[in-house]
DNA sequence: TTTTTTTGTGTAAAATTTACGCAAAACTAT
DNA sequence: ATAGTTTTGCGTAAATTTTACACAAAAAAA
């Protein structure tokens, strides 16, 4: 079999867009790097993929170790290749993206790190490296992907209202939808199931709680897709 | 500036999906190794990344020294990850993908090929490495990818008829569309200039022809995006 | 000439999307 | 308590879009 010993390597490092939401806000995870280069500069957690290790498995053992971030599911957004995009050689970059609740997870800065704090996805520092290009692909990558799957149940509380779905849809897309209009189109999907009404402190009258229909039975029109167009 | 050296590294290749599109058929160019692991095997056209090259440079360059062809438009499709996917060690895979008029194109095998041809897409014999995997994948994308943008030009002789542009449509989608709303449907995004009437052996009454409009003056609605539904 | 096939244009029915109306439920203020 | 306010769930008609055809013109075939 033909050798490989004439090819020349790349180092190859996995890079995490994860994307948060919480009073009606998306953000997004950065680290702040303790080394060389870019040291005290915000970046994407992300680190050197090992050679027995898939993208996903180094992605979650950098996500853990760096971030305090266990458990969440990471699809796969682009690979970047700028030949300079690291000052130390030649890394290239798979980069993943995820969406979390940020109530659920404790986010712990890892010893490489100074710290990990969550962002305004509008409103993030200055980038490392070149995260900022990979952090735009990501933010329009979320906001196609909500017109067509049933995401932001992994961004919302197991159970919510219809105005909280609402509201992260208009925050995500950045615009207004008629409520009513919104209601109903969500409910032709058969994605939630009703789970009973608020019962806490609610202000005025006390909205269902929803839940999201995990028995995959939903009936979305144009082949599973959802649609949302107001 | 911290060292990267204890840092593995691993080998990384540029595989690509070449689609062309020709007698109402879609095909995909497939090479035959010469060498293994896959010897005398059909596989997607691939070859090493060079620290200095992007990816479509190393895509670019294996096209042109394995296939003979040259100057196509790629677009990132997706990276592989599978710790076993290469025999010979771990090699990761970046897969682009592009359109083409087979037409424009004198197909050569190199040396380190038997033999290069375009295969029928529904077609394609076992492929080696994970190629099926990737090939499915891009069959995936170049469906979703034509209902939303005015792709198929790259794939047509300059100047082409409505019909034959509805046939490329509905051979990628295997659906049938009715040909007068397929018709108003195209021309209402504006992106096509009429340039005259078919001369040669014509079958019946003479189909006006029309060539892609690259002013980029599409005023097609949603955003810019073509959204074909019949 | 007549027939046949393909092409360009138009138009009405069907379906979907959009814009609101309205009453019920709970809180607030008298 | 009672009245007023705000939010929620459901309904409905207007506006728009999609779908299904009708029809005549252009050229080849008979």
């Amino acid at each position: 079999m033909e050798s490989l010993k004439k090819y020349p390597k790349p180092f190859v490092t996995v890079d995490c867009v994860i994307f948060g939401y919480s009073n009606d806000r998306i953000s997004v995870l950065l680290l702040n790097r303790k080394e060389e280069p870019f040291a005290n500069t915000w970046t994407l957690p992300g680190g050197f993929l090992r050679l027995e290790e898939t993208f996903v498995e180094a992605a979650q053992r950098v996500l853990s170790n760096k971030t305090g971030i266990n458990d969440v599911f990471l699809e796969q957004l682009c690979s970047f290749d700028a030949p300079n995009r690291d000052p130390r050689g030649r890394v290239l970059s798979v980069a993943y993206f995820a969406l979390v609740n940020p109530a659920k997870f404790e986010i712990i800065a890892g010893s490489a790190a100074n710290d990990v704090q969550w962002f305004d996805w509008k409103n993030c520092p200055d980038l490392g490296f070149d995260h900022a290009e990979i952090l735009q692909v990501a933010v329009n990558r979320l906001k196609s992907k909500i017109l067509w799957q049933p995401i932001g149940f992994e961004l919302l509380d197991p159970q919510f209202s219809m105005s909280e779905l609402q509201t992260l849809y208009e925050t995500i897309e950045e615009t207004k939808f008629d409520r009513r209009n919104f209601y109903k189109r969500i409910m032709e999907f058969d994605i939630l199931n009703k789970v009973g009404i608020r019962k806490d402190g609610g202000r005025k009258r006390p909205a269902d709680l929803f839940e999201f229909d995990k028995t995959g039975s939903s009936k979305s029109p144009k082949e599973g897709l959802l649609q949302l167009r107001f």
